[in-house]
DNA sequence: GACTCAAATTGGTCTGACCTATTACCAATA
DNA sequence: TATTGGTAATAGGTCAGACCAATTTGAGTC
């Protein structure tokens, strides 16, 4: 796997990229099949990578040679446990990311916080509930913390917890109640004030946790 | 893999547990060798299981058929960097873990951290500090917080910060300072009060990031 | 220009062979 | 009896070749 994903990164592929047909790469990497397939399908377990028969091999995420893989694994009596218990995991990266924004944001942060802070705005009051804007807006807030981490961690929970639920989290009713506190949110870290900061994320979160409680069955 | 997990759970295997040899899992299975060895090496890339040449693959965690796995990868340029940055990442969820802990904890789960911390205090009157004892400290107040995504968190962002560190955490003196605030986090947690229990989480944390900024050449 | 269908491409699976590291066993030895 | 040493059995790791099934491609047709 190590050599694959070196040679991956070494011919810089971006996402969406399509890896070349396992036969070219065997005669690339210099291995059989066999140990090729298995290291196609560990990058693949590790959402690395996407396998379309017929169509070929093709790259989700970026990696680099010092690419750390963090699985983790999450056994719970039904969806809305684990959605709980994520959820209580990122509370504390959330909170932590929007003190680091209110500490780290610089103008061009503040004013790409704002067009997304609008945007979800807008649709919320058009459509009744936002969600894509939603998540851009709080896209926004990690990349203003300036620790990439946030956001790769923040994004992937994301994706997989949409992947693993029908139901989107762009339910027209969800988590709106959390709605004000966007903007009370954003106002905290613009001031530079972190406990608010942390105090806003907070009540997002909290509203989300209620939603998901009054949501099971 | 989803047979084979199914396989798994179903013979109630514990982790530790040997699975049957790959040639008798291909019996069981119906598959062939080569589609069950990828199965293999996906639950290896996720963690679940582990080969061992010569002797064995063994259960490392447990599994259901309900089982969400998420894998994160993180990618960090410059090592000095990386560890701040982790660290913040850290700090949340560290915090929440604590907060949790305080809601949550039994009467067992109080005995076992006063255990862990009674050994990590000996190590420290006795060899000046602890490292492995403070370690598994931690790791039970991560236990008492009832979500296992936190000790897996934790502990392989632990794993991963070691590995790239040459220098491990069981310097004599370092974060010695913070050494006084796992009795009070301790008490904390006992006391239910999940306020206390950020607080002197907190104070632990700021002495490890200091030390490090300290350590930067 | 749109549709149809066959060929080429590509990932998925199976078989069987061989390699190497580990483990188990058993006889020889101290 | 306990230890040692070597050998056979076991188990995962790799390779090669054949075939399957879904997709894509492109020539041919209407």
């Amino acid at each position: 796997m190590d050599v694959l994903a070196r040679y991956i990164a070494q011919k810089n592929l971006q996402p969406g990229d399509r890896l070349p047909p396992e036969r070219e790469l065997t005669a690339a990497l210099k291995v059989g099949r066999s140990s090729l397939r298995e290291a196609v399908s560990q990058l693949s377990a590790l959402g690395i990578v996407e396998a379309r028969i017929g169509s070929g091999t093709y790259l989700l995420r970026q990696i680099s040679a010092e690419t750390v893989y963090m699985p983790l694994s999450l056994s719970a009596d039904g969806l809305a446990e684990a959605l709980l218990m994520t959820l209580e995991v990122r509370r504390g990266i959330e909170i932590e990311a929007s003190v680091a924004a209110a500490r780290r944001r610089t103008e061009e942060d503040m004013r790409r916080m704002e067009v997304a802070l609008d945007e979800m705005e807008r649709t919320h009051h058009r459509e009744g509930g936002s969600g894509k804007a939603d998540f851009a807006y709080h896209m926004t807030i990690y990349d203003a913390a300036h620790n990439p981490l946030f956001r790769q961690l923040l994004e992937q929970m994301h994706d997989i917890l949409e992947r693993f639920w029908d139901r989107p989290f762009d339910r027209k009713d969800f988590a709106a109640r959390s709605f004000p506190y966007h903007r009370t949110l954003f106002n905290a870290i613009c001031a530079g004030d972190a406990a608010a900061a942390a105090e806003e994320t907070r009540k997002i979160l909290d509203v989300v946790e209620e939603d998901i409680r009054n949501m099971r069955p």
